[in-house]
DNA sequence: CGGTATCCACGTTGATACTG
DNA sequence: CAGTATCAACGTGGATACCG
């Protein structure tokens, strides 16, 4: 199975700019898995965390355990040594690609509009 | 101007069960007063409190404000006695109500799904 | 009417260290 | 390798009271 590259910080990542996203899926970090996984193949722990350096392995687990717990993905676990541990995107969890993908596709046409607003924000507030 | 209902709980409204709501537009009350305001009518600041009596006015008031600088609405005050303050869309908040209806139709085909997934999660991890 | 000011409880994130 | 434990820090959201 071919290493995951990093995830870039991109403009249609939940993970960057909250402040710019006004989408978002789940917990803070539900969309940057669902992109990890989206291609439908299973991936390690250790390929998630190191596409995702920037989420710690605390986090990580927890918003694997968050997505599991809601079906959007499964974990299967393999008694071996050293050990491994799988994830992979369920039915439901690929139904939540098309929603996401809308969301990015508003981001890539007008995010860029939030920040423009903001920088012109003066906190005026002129009566009429 | 006619009063708005009271927005009630609805499944495809991100102030209930944010637990199973797994998209959500801005911050936690951003899509609700996106709702309020879809129908590009302006509204005063009261006639939004008594349709989201379950927000305060403090919060809701620095929901107003975020999607003021971020460009999502435009406020107008009048210089009335007594004062009248009106908010409506602007463009750029407008064309967020595609990707919300997009999120809320994934909520009603999906949504059972994860109370259902929840319901038969177990915590059991059994090793394959 | 349309807000502010103040204070607080809570949940989430994060750093660090440790383990089967 | 794939986690867990612990603790600290922070931001959001909410209750209440007051103001121009």
């Amino acid at each position: 199975m071919s290493e995951l590259p990093p995830i870039a910080v991109r403009f249609d990542d939940p993970a960057c700019a909250d402040a710019a996203q006004p989408f978002r899926v789940g917990d803070k970090w539900t969309g940057v898995v669902l992109r990890c996984l989206e291609d439908g193949a299973a991936r390690r722990f250790g390929e998630l965390r190191a596409a995702l350096p920037w989420i710690t392995a605390k986090v990580l687990t927890e918003t694997l355990r968050s997505m599991e717990r809601s079906g959007f993905l499964a974990r299967s676990a393999y008694d071996e040594n050293p050990p491994r541990v799988e994830y992979a995107l369920t039915p439901l969890g690929r139904s939540l690609l098309g929603p996401l993908d809308t969301a990015c596709a508003w981001a890539r046409a007008h995010g860029t509009e939030i920040g423009d607003a903001r920088a012109a924000y003066t906190g005026d507030r002129p009566v009429a």
